[in-house]
DNA sequence: TTCAAACCTTTCACAAACTGTAAGTGTTAT
DNA sequence: ATAACACTTACAGTTTGTGAAAGGTTTGAA
């Protein structure tokens, strides 16, 4: 499991390296704090581990742009002890609050919590509202959850995993048909047809738009195209 | 959303009562600390609030009987602030602990959160290691997620929901079948064979064992019955 | 306005999956 | 041994997902 350390005390991160390297933690610390959001996504880890005292930045930006991006369980470890700073991290998305000094077993532990959590999340991509089993094509909303035909699904998932993007035609017709024989980009259109009518009937915030010549994308309904 | 609060302090429970009904949940005291854990589960809560100091029985041992009946959130509030206090309910099973005195919006704020984590899970039953979506019978287990058949599906959450007892063929047959023309009891045993061999090939813990007359249990490999 | 390219929708027939029936085989308790 | 109960397999009917085909609609440039 890969955990990423986001602290500018070097004393404290040390410490801090020692403790979750020994419990067999692959542990890596960012310290250009100016990128702090990027680097650590790009790392892909299994958990933040995030103070809120950084030099130029705000600890709370970054919490908030993480959640924006990637479900990744973030906790947020500081030496802040006021209560609207707590309040203020969990509502941007923080799932875990601690003030510095902490135990190491305290907080081992609620690590250990996170990562089980988020294990029973590891099924799925998310975003804001929906989720998608991409082993089964089963999809959550609203308390629902229907089952995709799998072409459906595998549609849906492009979708989903570049949300805010667009998704060329190319693309999803070699995810669906791989080097198979070629095969009728009308077919593609078909099975858009029939993902948009199961979709339609889901009580959802979310379309798909054409995007003339280049391919298709999710769309928050309402929200307007911008590239 | 209805929250059971086990406190002995008197002034204590009336402030916690006060300050949840203000935020529209529905409270339920318990106070026959005896029979907590049977008292608790009878009221189906989204959330329990624990003391862990209580007169005559352990705090611990409610946490933990709760926890092996039911996956509700519990949330422990108490005045020991003692690190092993701590570890120890977590082990248990609670899902947060915070220490007396607290601030009424780090109490609530938690509440919301648990509520929120619960929510994620209110399509599914679960056992240990096992997880079934009722609506579309989708199963969950080590990491892998396959789609039951409907009848496979219902047949398995009847003896998920009643893990631990004897689940008769008769009940089996009225949740396939409902009240629709007879149907030999034999298609029953049919689909009990397709789900044993859908089980087979999953890598879990579980066997379902016919019961002679009767019907048929979910039992953990290894295990004997006892009734 | 015109027109062609791009996209959408409906229908059809084939294939795969799920289902209950039926018939035959095991198993258990007396 | 035997009768009641439970299990398994094969089969055919039904439902569901699928791509092909054909025709309709939208878009945007001339």
């Amino acid at each position: 499991m890969k955990i990423v350390v986001v602290e500018d005390d070097v004393y404290m991160r040390e410490e801090l390296v020692s403790i979750l390297e020994k419990e067999q933690y692959e542990v890596l610390c960012v310290t250009d704090f100016n990128q702090a959001t990027r680097d650590i996504l790009k790392q892909q880890p299994d958990l933040v581990l995030l103070d809120l005292n950084l030099p130029n930045v705000s600890g709370f930006e970054i919490c908030k742009a993480i959640r924006q991006k990637s479900t990744v369980p973030i906790l947020v470890l500081t030496g802040r002890d006021q209560l609207k700073d707590e309040l203020h991290a969990l509502n941007l998305g923080a799932d875990e609050y601690l003030n510095k000094p902490c135990h190491k077993e305290r907080l081992l532990i609620r690590i250990t919590n996170l990562l089980r959590r988020a294990e029973d999340r590891s099924h799925f991509i998310e975003i804001q509202g929906l989720r998608l089993d991409v082993q089964t094509y089963t999809f959550y909303s609203n308390n629902v959850s229907i089952i995709f035909p799998e072409n459906q699904g595998k549609i849906m998932e492009q979708l989903m995993s570049h949300y805010g993007e667009n998704v060329t035609s190319k693309m999803l017709v070699e995810t669906l048909w791989g080097g198979l024989d070629y095969i009728d980009e009308n077919a593609l259109q078909v099975n858009m047809t029939r993902l948009r009518k199961t979709i339609s009937q889901l009580d959802i915030n979310y379309k798909i738009t054409t995007i003339r010549g280049e391919g298709y994308r999710l769309e928050l309904i309402g929200e307007m195209k911008d590239d």
